[in-house]
DNA sequence: CGTCGAATTGACTATTATCAAACTAAGTGG
DNA sequence: CCACTTAGTTTGATAATAGTCAATTCGACG
């Protein structure tokens, strides 16, 4: 069964268990390519098995804004399903792997298996609390608290998945992490600057070094 | 049956159809009333019947971001499914009816009436889509395109709902607006003054009249 | 070694926040 | 009925923050 092999390593969570049953499809990407494009009728979801993947919304006049940055282990494809059209773009940030659970596999198992609706039913909520977690920080934070909460939320997430939580490479570019946060891509190089002449973090391009998490939080205005 | 009662009059979409008929309880809530509290643990879902509520966020230093504003039939309660527990409080805005849906009674119903799944996972998805344009909007538009968006949001909202799309009553005070848009109480009365300076709209107090909706879209960067 | 995309840094500007004062509408109690 | 609150709003003056434009620099790769 191919299942099995598609549970990211380190998952914390078992959120996936059943779901991950249902997989009879994967998914190879590569960098740049597209899960999917907005607009397109959806029917499946997918599970992130390896790589990263960001979801984007594009407006009619063209303006893009990054909605989320997907790591292994977490789901893609949730908005969208209000019409059954995806009301994003989803690209590969490097080589990917996705596995495709059909959403009328997850119907027809779920009647038998009635718990499984309540594990869909969280996933989707929790990309609801994150997106609020990001309205919180875009709505209320000032520059430098949005890039320290960044940082502490990329770092738990791979830390969660078995990587380091202090070493770690950022997938994406300064202009997405700003596009992400609502900065332009010299407000976040400049903050990057900052945090490493004050001693908070060692970066060298996407390399990043947390050497004062405390200090991050504080900034954060998440007590320590 | 008290099911029917609760599909508030003029609701376009039919989403609620089968949800309606699991209602067995209706809630009265006054103004500043909490419909529940982050924490709180959460059981059910609250299909909002009259009346207004808004949804916020408090971190750990006391930092409040308004994630939602909420009209008659929509559904309210849709984060903190993860663990259970509610990630936001509810607070109603006026005096408002609530219809209580057990999430046990989705579950148990749901296993003869499968099509229900769908209604859920579409209502919850539209969530997700709703805060992805929010985040469009803090993240990548300007003050007064994000109080125009704001404007027209409502105004289609409520229209939707069978009242009025240019004469309307805001039920939220220039302090959450700005608190919901990422902005302070003297940025949106200050923008209020300009778009009615410009005649954009005729604006006392709360009382709202667009004048020229194009031109609010043009603001928002929506193409008209 | 040269090219190209990404990142850094600087100088300057625009936008929005902050602080402060005055005004309004809707009560409340004498 | 009329001061007198009070919460909400408006407006102004000033300051802080982040954006824009522009010039280098860095690193990866052919």
């Amino acid at each position: 069964m191919m299942g099995n092999v598609c549970l990211p390593a380190g998952m914390p969570e078992r959120e996936l268990e059943q779901i991950d049953l249902l997989v009879k499809e994967r998914v190879r990407l590569k960098k740049g390519d597209l899960l999917y494009r907005q607009e397109e009728s959806l029917d499946a979801l997918f599970g992130l098995r390896t790589g990263s993947v960001k979801t984007q919304l594009e407006d009619a006049s063209g303006q893009v804004q990054i909605t989320g940055f997907f790591l292994p282990g977490e789901v893609i494809g949730l908005d969208g399903m209000l019409d059954s059209l995806h009301a994003s773009n989803a690209v590969a940030m490097e080589d990917s792997e996705v596995c495709v659970v059909k959403l009328e596999d997850i119907d027809e198992v779920s009647r038998y298996a009635p718990s499984l609706q309540g594990q869909v039913r969280r996933i989707m909520s929790k990309e609801i609390s994150r997106s609020h977690q990001v309205l919180l920080a875009l709505g209320s934070m000032r520059s430098e608290a949005r890039l320290a909460a960044f940082l502490i939320n990329l770092s738990q997430r791979l830390s969660a998945l078995g990587y380091s939580s202090t070493d770690f490479v950022m997938r994406m570019s300064r202009e997405e992490i700003g596009n992400y946060l609502g900065l332009t891509l010299e407000t976040v190089s400049r903050l990057f600057s900052r945090f490493a002449r004050d001693g908070l973090i060692r970066v060298s391009q996407r390399e990043v070094r947390i050497l004062d998490l405390d200090a991050l939080k504080q900034l954060a205005g998440q007590v320590s």
